[in-house]
DNA sequence: CTGAAAGCGCTAACAT
DNA sequence: ATGTTAGCGCTTTCAG
C-alpha cells in the first residue's frame, strides 16, 4: 500500500503510532542506539517504511543527537591537488558515515573567514581546512567552536588545533640534495603565481637552501602570474630558455603541472632531457608518472593527507587520543628526466 | 571585551536581551529578512557580534527557514570529470551562498540508494546527482522529496524531475563521422572497464553508427578492466598493436587519459601520429590539448554542466521556470593527432 | 516596524 | 526494555 495524499511528510510520532509505540521507542528503534525487542524494532522499521518516513536529522541534531556533517574548506578545486585531498577525505568519512559539506576560500582569507561562520552555523562534527591566509578573527571563531579542527597540507605553521600534512621547505631541500648529487650545476626555477602559494614558496626557499648547502645558486628564475598549468610550464621554459643568461642544466619547476609542460616544450624544440637540460617537479602526478620518460619529482602523498585528517577528526569524535602535528612526509621520485 | 567563560554557545536570545529587543526581532535583525530600523540592526549587531554569537541553522531550518546545504551525489573523485562538475556546481553554488554536501556512490546503486536517504534526512534545498544505475527505489525517494533534483552528465535518459548533461551517444556519432571524413578506413577501439561507465559505452555505440553509416566498422576492440588512464591507455594501445589482427589506422579511446596513454604509446614505440596511427579521445582535458602535438577529441563542458546544474537548482528555489531537459552540447576539437 | 505565542521534529534525562 | 517530560534554538504565523 502506498500513501496517496502526501500533505505533509511523515513524521517520527506518526510511525511510532502506526507501530504502537512511544515515540521515543521508535526513534531508538530507527537509530539503534539503544536496546529494543527485535519485535517491536521489526514493528518499527515496518511502520516507517509502510510510511515512507524519512529521518529529519535537523531535529536530531537540534535536539542533541550526533552531527555527521564535517565542514572542508578549500582554496580551489582546479589544482587536482585538492580533489585528490578531498578524496581522501571523503574515503575515510565515508566509511564511519560522515560527509563533507564544502566551502571554497579561492586563497581569500576574508571569504575563508566567511565560510567558517557560515559552515559552522551548521554545527558540523568537524572541520577540515587548508588554509588561506587565515584572518586571526577565522582563528579565534575555531578556537571558541568546540570541535575538532585540523589545518591540512602543511605542518611548518603553528594549528588552532591540529595540522596534517608535510614540510614543503623539506622537501624542496631534499630535491636540491638529490640533485645536486646528480652533479648538475647551473639550476634554474620556473613558477607560476606562487605570491598565491606560499608551499610553493616554501619549496623554493628547501631548494635554494639545499643548493647554498653545496656552493650553488639558481641561475635564473622565471615566475608567471597566472595558476599552474602544463601550458604554463611550456611558456615559462620557453621564456627561460629564450633569455640571454648563462644556460642552466636544470630546471625545478613549482610543481608537476608545470614541469609536464616543460617536457613538452623540450619535445617540441628537439631539446633532449636529461642530457640537454634536467627537468623535475613537485606533486608526483599520475600524469608526470606516465609519461614517455617519468618525470623526476617529489611525491605528496595528497590523498593519504585526506585520510589522515579525517582520520583525526574521528578519533577525537570518538575520544581517542590524537596528535597535534602528524607529518605525511614525502618520497623522491627518480625519474628518468634527471 | 572578551567573554571569559564559554559555558555554552550563546543564543539568540541572549543576543537579544543585550540588544533590548525581542528574539524575533534580534533574528530578523540579523537575518535581513525583513525591514529593521537601522538602529536597532546596529544595536543587534553589536550585541551579537560582542557574545561572539554564531547562528545555529540547524534550528533555523527546523523552524522552517530555508536551508543552503545542496546534496551532491558523484561516483568518484578519481576521474578528473567529476571534480571539474563539483567545480561548477560550487562556484554557481557558492554565488547564491549555498554549499554541497558531497556523497560518492563508487559507481554502486545501493550505495547510491544510501547516500540519497543520508543526505536528504538533512532536507537540503536541492539534490544534484550523477546517476550510477539508480534504482526504482531511490527514484522514488526522489520523487517524493519535494526539493529540485537534477540529474547530471546524460539527458539520454528519463529524469525524475530535470537533467544537465549531453548526448554521448551524439558525441561518439559525430567524432565518427568527422574522423570517416578524413579518410581513415580502419578504425579501432580501446576502452577501460566501461561495464561501469554506461557513458562511454554510449560513446562508443553512437561511434559504432557513425562509422555503419559510412560503410565502415571497427577493426578491432580492446577493453581493460580498470578504471581509465594513461598509464591503462598506454598498455591498451601496445595490446591492441601486438595482436595480429588488421592493423587500424585510427584507435577511437575511450576517453583522454586513455588517448594520451595511446599518444605516449605512439612516442615511445616510435609510431608516427597521425601518419602511422590517428588518436581521438573525448572529455577536452587540458592535459591533451598541451601535448606537444594537440589530442583530436570532443570537448565535454563540464564545469558548464555543474554551473547549469547549480543554476536549475536555485531558479526553481526562486520560482523561477526550469527546462526539464537542458543540453550543453559538446565541441569536436580537431587536434593534430587525426 | 516590532512583539507574543506556538511549534518545527527529534532526543537526552530521568523515570518505570 | 519502554515511557514521560522537557526542551534544543530558532522562525512562522498572527497581532499590534
Amino acid at each position: 500500500m502506498q500513501i496517496e495524499k502526501r500533505p505533509r511528510k511523515p513524521t517520527l510520532s506518526e510511525v511510532a503510532a502506526l507501530a504502537g509505540v512511544s515515540e521515543i521507542t521508535a526513534s531508538r528503534a530507527l537509530r539503534a542506539s539503544a536496546a529494543v525487542t527485535p519485535e517491536t524494532l521489526q514493528k518499527v522499521q515496518d511502520a516507517a517504511r509502510s510510511l515512507g518516513y524519512l529521518r529529519n536529522r535537523l531535529a536530531g541534531a537540534l535536539a542533541g543527537g550526533p552531527s555527521n556533517q564535517v565542514a572542508v574548506i578549500l582554496p580551489s578545486l582546479s589544482n587536482i591537488v585538492f580533489p585528490d585531498v578531498l578524496k581522501g577525505l571523503e574515503d575515510r568519512l565515508d566509511d564511519a558515515g560522515f560527509h563533507p559539506v564544502l566551502g571554497i576560500s579561492n586563497y581569500d582569507p576574508a571569504q575563508e573567514e566567511h565560510l567558517i561562520r557560515n559552515l559552522l552555523s551548521w554545527r558540523p562534527a568537524g572541520l577540515v581546512i587548508a588554509p588561506s591566509g587565515m584572518t586571526e578573527a577565522s582563528r579565534a571563531v575555531l578556537r571558541d567552536a568546540g570541535l575538532p579542527v585540523v589545518e591540512i597540507m602543511d605542518i611548518d605553521t603553528d594549528p588552532v588545533d591540529m595540522a596534517v600534512g608535510m614540510s614543503h621547505r623539506a622537501a624542496g631541500l631534499a630535491m636540491a640534495r638529490h640533485l645536486v648529487g646528480r652533479g648538475y650545476k647551473t639550476p634554474a626555477y620556473v613558477g607560476h603565481d606562487i605570491t598565491r602559494d606560499p608551499r610553493a614558496v616554501a619549496r623554493l626557499e628547501g631548494f635554494r637552501a639545499g643548493l647554498h648547502q653545496a656552493g650553488l645558486a639558481l641561475a635564473d628564475i622565471v615566475t608567471l602570474a597566472s595558476p599552474s598549468s602544463v601550458a604554463l610550464g611550456r611558456q615559462g621554459l620557453a621564456a627561460l630558455l629564450d633569455r640571454n643568461t648563462q644556460h642552466p642544466d636544470l630546471v625545478y619547476f613549482s610543481n608537476d603541472d608545470m614541469a609536464v609542460g616543460g617536457v613538452f616544450h623540450c619535445m617540441a624544440a628537439g631539446i633532449a632531457v636529461p642530457a640537454d637540460l634536467a627537468i623535475a617537479g613537485f606533486n608526483g602526478l599520475e600524469l608526470g608518472q606516465s609519461l614517455p620518460v617519468r618525470l623526476t619529482t617529489t611525491a605528496s602523498h595528497r590523498t593519504r593527507i585526506g585520510e589522515t585528517a579525517a582520520g583525526c577528526i574521528l578519533d577525537r569524535l570518538q575520544g581517542r587520543e590524537t596528535a597535534r602535528l602528524t607529518d605525511v612526509g614525502f618520497s623522491l621520485v627518480e625519474g628518468g628526466t634527471s
